[in-house]
DNA sequence: GCAGGTTATGGCACTCTGTGCCAGAAGTGG
DNA sequence: CCACTTCTGGCACAGAGTGCCATAACCTGC
């Protein structure tokens, strides 16, 4: 409902003020509901989190890791095909407006954090390659999100393998 | 100045009142200087980005264009031995503080941009390689800083060279 | 030194976000 | 119906950031 609104006017010319008139509550009210303007734009995350946690820790331990971190990935962003006009606005929201960009970063912090600790499990002593990991499953998923507000008749889910087998880095020998 | 309030007393316990006190000026004339209270920790990032853009528009163009990108951004981020503590210090910061991590986005678009725009002249007609070398060149950068401050005893040179030796997609041939 | 204009500074009032506190409404179980 | 919990609204507040205007500091040329 609000996000209909920061589409029509902008985000940053939407105060709380209308989004709580519009949707019949109190500013106060709103407030309780989240935490800051910008989270109605992630209230899908913790899901998508969780997903990805779930994908990851569900990895069959001698499959190497890129393909699980691709499925794991993949899976954790899907959505009905109903809501892929739904998604697509959100993308370019969350991407293009810079308050909704900057709030991303804690979303972001917890992906990153999510997949150095499954590297972490896959190479243990090694300090480097979870930092690498991390950043690298973030990075994809950008740069597949940037490419899909762009080529939007392209689906997200090949983006996103694309862009994962080209950031994710090869496969340490172990120690 | 306002940079040693942070570290002492946290970013957000530092109001703007406080740092104009310090500063011996007002509250006014502090956001005449300064257009955030966060901005007080980026004073540099133009002139990184700067450095950037010259590294990379004066690379051979008959050179692999990895060497060019980690030559240009290892040299866009040196400093002085003398400013490595203050270095250090405000990665901490910029990494470790929501507020400044939020706020770097703005950066880090600018950064991703100088990329891509780099490695579109290198692929022309090519959507994708453009995407995924400006996050890559990203990633790798906040992967050498999160390693760095882990590690501080290491070079973040060396990190840099490392992480984007991981990160970056190799050369695909030309079209 | 002084009148001219330009620029830097300070103060004031205002909007908006986000929060703490409290009072009252609404729902629930006995 | 009563007690208890939960949801909601209003109010006041702090802090960030902005627009406006007055004034102080700094050059100019003369």
């Amino acid at each position: 409902m609000a996000q209909r609104l920061f589409v029509a006017h902008g985000f940053d010319r939407t105060s709380v003020d209308d989004i709580a008139v519009a949707a019949g509550i109190s500013r106060r009210t709103f407030f309780r509901y989240f935490p800051t303007k910008a989270d109605v734009c992630f209230a899908d995350s913790p899901a998508e989190l969780a997903r990805l946690r779930e994908g990851l820790s569900a990895a069959d331990p001698r499959e190497s890791y890129r393909p699980a971190v691709v499925r794991a990935v993949t899976a954790a962003l899907r959505f009905p095909p109903g809501e892929r006009e739904w998604a697509l606005q959100r993308a370019q929201l969350v991407l293009g407006v810079p308050v909704l960009q900057a709030h991303a970063t804690q979303v972001y912090a917890q992906w990153r954090a999510a997949a150095a600790e499954f590297a972490r499990g896959r190479q243990p002593g090694d300090d480097v390659f979870p930092v690498v990991v991390g950043h690298a499953v973030l990075a994809a998923t950008l740069a597949a999100h940037e490419y899909w507000i762009t080529h939007p008749a392209g689906d997200l889910e090949d983006a996103l393998a694309q862009m994962l087998d080209l950031l994710l880095p090869p496969e340490p020998p172990p120690t």
